[in-house]
RNA sequence: GGGUGGAUGACAGAGCGGUCAAUUGUACCAGACUGUAAAUCUGGCGCCUUCGGGCUACGGGGGUUCGAAUCCCUCUCCACCCA
């Protein structure tokens, strides 16, 4: 299902089929939780580049539920996206939701919206969440994150893994990947048999229009590799999911808090156990220089909220020298400042009066028709046109990042 | 002309003898954000500072008090009511 086309050291460039399509790898996927990347049309995406999107289990089966998304003949059909989409499985949720209090938004008028951030119980089975919008607990577990995936019609599943915190003990650090590789083994289970059915895959192997995408007639599924920062733990981790097999491995638990440095011990230490004509997805990163980083120790796949979330917040990206070979201007060392872009908050007073674009070399919507001076007005007025123009400007920067590193050169 | 209630930092608006350089919100300034609890959150926001503190401040002036944004007198202005 990968193609590797070209290889140049660690760097993979090749291509990988789902059943919705063929993607080049390497690739970033935009994040579109709960079946929308915030501001954008899939239209607009398509211009920008974007092939693949992510979309996230927990929120989906949440609002408006699996089933729902089923009867509206999949994901790819009520999204209006007929494009590869990947799920994430709901496990970055139990990093992300687990012991948060109401400590937030204590002065948001929206506090009373959602008073209470749910309590996430791990246990053998599977997890227990509370719903961060009313409350409700809700229970999942490894065969119905897979259940839920299958009827959303995803063409890459997600096993549902715990995603350990940062600092984490060895000793919970082992118990954790343990616990993540039996539920991976739960899920492959599950996931073979409904395959083997051929029952509830959704409407997905059509695509909006009726269209047959792709050969291959079934969803991916990966696995994800756990371990915290210990070595032996994270190659642990991979020898047991690389018995079981999976279509495709991922790396989770990386930067949720550990030293920038851990991640590339991290992919040292990985990535040469997992086999060539499988994809290598570094789930939740990150920061350009990681992902040319990543790319060249060989990994293909990315997503990551930086470039959507801090758009909206007014952090842009700006390119500092876009000529010469990306490869070379980026050492493979981290950490260690960015020397190909930089950031502007858009919201700062010294943009008042710059009609110039975020990027004069950008060619994105945003940077060809508007200058910082008006979408830093958009931002001080608070008007929702703001956050849209960032969007597009902010992922075109990433989908063009990752168009230089697909580059064979 | 008479009466009543007011005047607080850019704005709104608390405080009504000491713990007040003064709650809070907005505005403004800056920062953060990594499988989206997120169009969110954090910090700053009189002047000076050797970061210990110092200085000037709650409409103007004058009192009472060890001590006043807070009490009294007076002036100015505003709102409402009665002539």
């Amino acid at each position: 299902m990968l193609e590797i086309l070209h290889k140049d050291n660690r760097r993979r460039v090749g291509k990988l089929e789902t059943k919705s399509g063929t993607v080049k790898t390497p690739f970033f996927l935009p994040i579109a939780t709960k079946g929308a990347v915030k501001n954008l049309c899939p239209e607009e995406l398509r211009n920008l580049g974007a092939e693949i999107l992510l979309g996230n289990t927990y929120h989906l089966w949440l609002r408006p539920g699996h089933k729902l998304v089923q009867k509206a003949g999949g994901i790819h059909s009520f999204m209006n996206w007929d494009g590869p989409i990947l799920t994430d499985s709901g496990g970055y949720q139990v990093f992300s939701l687990a012991g948060k209090r109401q400590t937030r938004g204590l002065t948001s008028s929206r506090l009373e919206v959602r008073p209470r951030i749910g309590e996430v119980k791990i246990s053998e089975k599977g997890v227990e969440f509370s719903d961060p919008i009313d409350g409700k607990k809700h229970f999942m577990s490894p065969e119905k994150s897979i259940e839920i995936q299958l009827a959303l019609g995803s063409d890459i599943i997600m096993v549902l893994d715990e995603c350990p915190p940062y600092p984490c003990s060895r000793e919970y650090a082992k118990k954790s990947l343990e616990l993540t590789t039996r539920w991976a083994k739960r899920c492959k289970d599950y996931f073979d048999k409904k395959i083997k059915k051929g029952s509830t895959l959704g409407n997905s192997l059509v695509n909006s229009q009726g269209r047959k995408r792709s050969n291959l007639g079934r969803p991916l599924l990966f696995g994800i590799i756990q371990g915290s920062v210990y070595k032996d733990l994270r190659q642990e981790s991979a020898r047991q999911l690389l018995e079981l097999g999976f279509d495709g491995y991922a790396i989770g638990g990386v930067a949720v808090g550990e030293p920038r440095e851990k991640m590339r011990e991290i992919l040292e230490w990985v990535l040469p156990m997992l086999p060539e004509d499988k994809p290598r997805y570094l789930m939740g990163l990150g920061r350009p220089e990681e992902l040319v980083f990543a790319v060249k120790h060989g990994i293909d796949m990315f997503d990551c909220v930086i470039p959507t979330r801090n758009a909206r917040h007014g952090s842009l990206f700006v390119w500092k020298d876009k000529n010469g070979s990306l490869a070379s201007t980026v050492e493979a060392k981290l950490p260690k400042p960015a020397n190909f872009y930089k950031t502007i908050n858009i919201t700062n007073e010294k943009f008042k009066k710059d009609f110039s674009p975020i990027d004069k070399t950008c060619k994105c919507y945003t940077c060809q028709n508007y200058t910082r001076a008006y979408l830093r007005h958009l931002f001080s007025v608070q008007e929702p046109l703001a956050g849209r123009l960032a969007t597009i400007h902010n992922l075109k920067f990433y989908l063009d990042l990752m168009k230089m590193l697909q580059n064979r050169n």
